[in-house]
DNA sequence: AACTGGGTAGAGCGTTCGTTCTAGAGCGTG
DNA sequence: CACGCTCTAGAACGAACGCTCTACCCAGTT
């Protein structure tokens, strides 16, 4: 009936696969309006017909796939980092360490690619900014989760989480404007001090 | 040999005036792909020609403007803000609150107006990516010297101004999103609560 | 009265946009 | 072998894009 193949080779990807992740990775850079649907195609190596033969829902549908591509890959960082420290504070000091890293690594271009991908689509779609908003709920589930698991009050926990991810998002935007880690530095040492200091 | 007309009233800006305010106002909620200059011509009352009598360089002329515009106007309130309070960490306190009101009366549509301009453009126009680093520099100088006057050590300073316009941009983001002030008010409660750690 | 130049006005250029549409390749099932 | 189905392929459409260009208005100067 079914059959799987789906290798998951670095160019053996499904070509739904390769289009989503294409998506994702020019909005990164270029935003949701910068990104052209022929563009996306092309470096997917895929044909128009293939990218509406999967989303028939034409950019919108593209853009918000690329927008939980985003959370999903993040999240992944995200949960890994907050499980190899014991303390939240050092997690998320290391965090900011490693997107700066990231971020200098791609000259900085890759910033955050739900941010890049959401800004100015509000107004006309709202399937995307939704997407955004639970992706940004996501994170801020798994910074409160390890909060708790250290110790943290409920009530704690929950605010800080909501500072973390936000102070983070800004940071990395900083930095990218900036061309230079120290947003990203100042906020990580900044945040561990506040984490700290809840204890 | 000049006159100067220019009055101040509501409507009866001079053209070029008209213009960069409108570019300003429309790329804040649509980004600078989403606008285009015919749109900026219509909505400022001014046609093809006059916007590119005062603007040749095109469309990235008026987007540097325009970030020029959002710089000018964040930092007027800024200062205001930092000026009206004594105490650097409540003035931060009172500004997410302001912000947060700011956003919520837009219905969540004007978020920040050089974050949405400059997001996406870093690769084909360096002069817009310059002019938000600027901005962010000035408001980072604007907090520092806050901080400064009040008494804080230099070093202590600069770090803590990094942090606080990072995590400001970050959170009037996340708000704009989540369409709740919930992460400008746990980001004012947590910077008051940093600044002062630093007494 | 003639000239000058900053500013206004918008038709039109070539290009690209998102989307639609028809045609066909490849393949497991009747 | 023919059928149906998923997926590939790309030409074509109308609309919008950024920008150029010529023509014109009108105050100030001579």
């Amino acid at each position: 009936m079914k059959k799987r193949p789906e290798p998951q080779h670095s160019d053996a990807l499904g070509t739904r696969e390769r289009i989503v992740r294409t998506t994702s990775r020019l909005m990164q850079r270029q935003g949701y309006q910068g990104t052209g649907i022929k563009q996306i195609a092309r470096e997917a190596q895929a044909t128009l017909g293939s990218v509406y033969h999967f989303f028939p829902g034409g950019k919108q549908e593209l853009g918000t796939a690329a927008v939980r591509q985003g959370d999903a890959e993040f999240a992944d960082i995200l949960e890994k980092m907050l499980a190899a420290e014991d303390d939240p504070a050092t997690a998320v000091l290391v965090l900011t360490k490693v997107l700066g890293e990231g971020l200098e690594e791609s000259d900085w271009l890759d910033g955050c690619p739900v941010t890049s991908t959401v800004v100015g689509t509000a107004v006309d779609s709202p399937g995307i900014q939704e997407a955004a908003a639970e992706a940004f709920a996501h994170w801020r589930a798994l910074v409160a989760e390890a909060l708790l698991r250290a110790g943290f009050a409920e009530k704690d926990a929950k605010e800080l989480a909501y500072t973390v991810v936000s102070a983070l998002e800004g940071a990395e935007m900083a930095a990218q404007v900036a061309r230079s880690t120290q947003p990203l530095d100042a906020v990580g040492q900044h945040l561990a001090r506040l984490i700290r200091s809840y204890r």
